[in-house]
DNA sequence: ACCATAGTATGGTCTGACCATATGAGGAAG
DNA sequence: CTTCCTCATATGGTCAGACCATACTATGGT
């Protein structure tokens, strides 16, 4: 049993306090020093537990006066999960196979589980803005805004903020896969062959649609399996 | 544009020196008061910016001396992914039927991409350990480690993290609903008939048992969530 | 009514101190 | 020589106080 330490019981009694008085976006917590005098402890721990509040995409920290001032509730888990994915890349206890596959995942699912239709027009005007886009760049940021469209299909905002974090991380990747392959008009077809299909609700051909257009953008890592590990209990 | 804060770029040291030592779990991070001297900044950054590692799973602090102490790289996401669902769900930027609904696409899509069967062996010593499970929390807990070894199945270590993270999230809503149905049998056959099809390769039918299986779990949210749409696969 | 300025509350950072913990070295006892 | 106890030490954890940067707010002059 490890003895808790002081900042964790300040992320617990605030999370308590959310609880209880019924918080939700928008709302604003008490000033840093404030807090630390109602819960008798240093201004430091208080700060060490918003800290690790705002790293989960749960409040946000703004200094000078006013009604925007201090930390506000927010709802951003995309970005710790960004934050997550990018890090644990980089000590290798995660590897990209396993990213896209997951992302192949969501996206099946997604259109196969349709419970947003409304989510359509996102990647509709994401398609006009991609067949426009004036350069590799700007086609991968339409493209990601249509795979958005795309997880938003399921009404669950935990996959569409999943699928928001996964795109940013591989965001580097997407841009030079796109540069490298030097045409777009394969990458069009396939999305547009995924709008169609689930605009006529075929879930199964729009699964297999999204497959394919994954394996056209990353063929070098099509087939690859994710890598195996044991995993610590 | 954002000005950088200090702690901020002292993540970003850190992370870019992992990448340049090609650190990996079990190694060591310098002191809190020697990284401060290093990187010219006060001790309470440093602090700050471990503790946004520590939260997102990457390191742990020990505090003592010796080889065990200071701060060292693991790997442990799944401690951040359940504190970023229990927060998000304490705003209500977060529901349980999506959560739920993530689990049935993990747990669907692991058993029909197997790569890593050994997992089997996992699944099978869970289930006999349920057949003699004396209370409900124990049974639940087997519970765990059996889904556990059915997204361990697809050698994903994000879907497995994801997994650990969701049914802990979800823990004490299982055990409330095992109590309240007051018997297994119907659960463990569920739990029988997913272990003996993905043994026969048959991973359309594990799929259609793992959503009868959570149907059977959580009754009062069938058909509650963005779970719509037919789907026969 | 408008604008410039000072006031002030807020987060961000640093310093230094002290406490708690766990190891490791060194001496005392056997 | 081995064993055990004690103490020094390195490390994280916490606190207090100070100062800075920021951005709103009130004040007062025009």
């Amino acid at each position: 049993m490890r003895k808790s330490r002081t900042f964790e019981d300040v992320i617990a009694q605030i999370e308590q306090r959310i609880a209880d008085d019924g918080l939700t976006v928008g709302d604003r917590l008490p000033g840093e020093r404030q807090l630390a005098e109602q819960l008798q402890v240093g201004r430091s721990s208080v700060r060490e537990a918003l800290r690790v509040l705002e790293t989960l995409g749960v409040i946000t920290s703004q200094a000078g006066r006013g009604p925007d001032a201090g930390a506000v509730l927010i709802s951003r888990p995309e970005s710790a999960l960004a934050d997550l994915l990018r890090l644990h890349l980089g000590t290798a206890s995660l590897a990209l196979p396993e990213v896209i596959d997951t992302r192949l995942m969501i996206e099946q699912w997604a259109v196969q589980h349709v419970d947003a239709p409304e989510a359509m027009e996102v990647m509709r005007s994401a398609l006009d803005s991609m067949e426009a886009a004036a350069s590799f760049e700007e086609f991968v940021d339409h493209d990601v805004t249509f795979h958005m469209g795309v997880a938003l299909l399921s009404g669950n905002r935990l996959l569409a903020a999943t699928m928001r974090a996964l795109r940013q991380t591989i965001h580097a990747y997407s841009v030079s896969a796109v540069r490298t392959a030097g045409r777009t008009d394969v990458l069009m077809a396939d999305h547009w062959r995924i709008y169609e299909l689930v605009g006529a609700r075929d879930g199964q051909g729009a699964a297999r649609a999204v497959a394919d257009h994954l394996a056209h953008a990353y063929p070098s890592l099509t087939g690859e399996g994710p890598a195996r590990s044991g995993d610590p209990a």
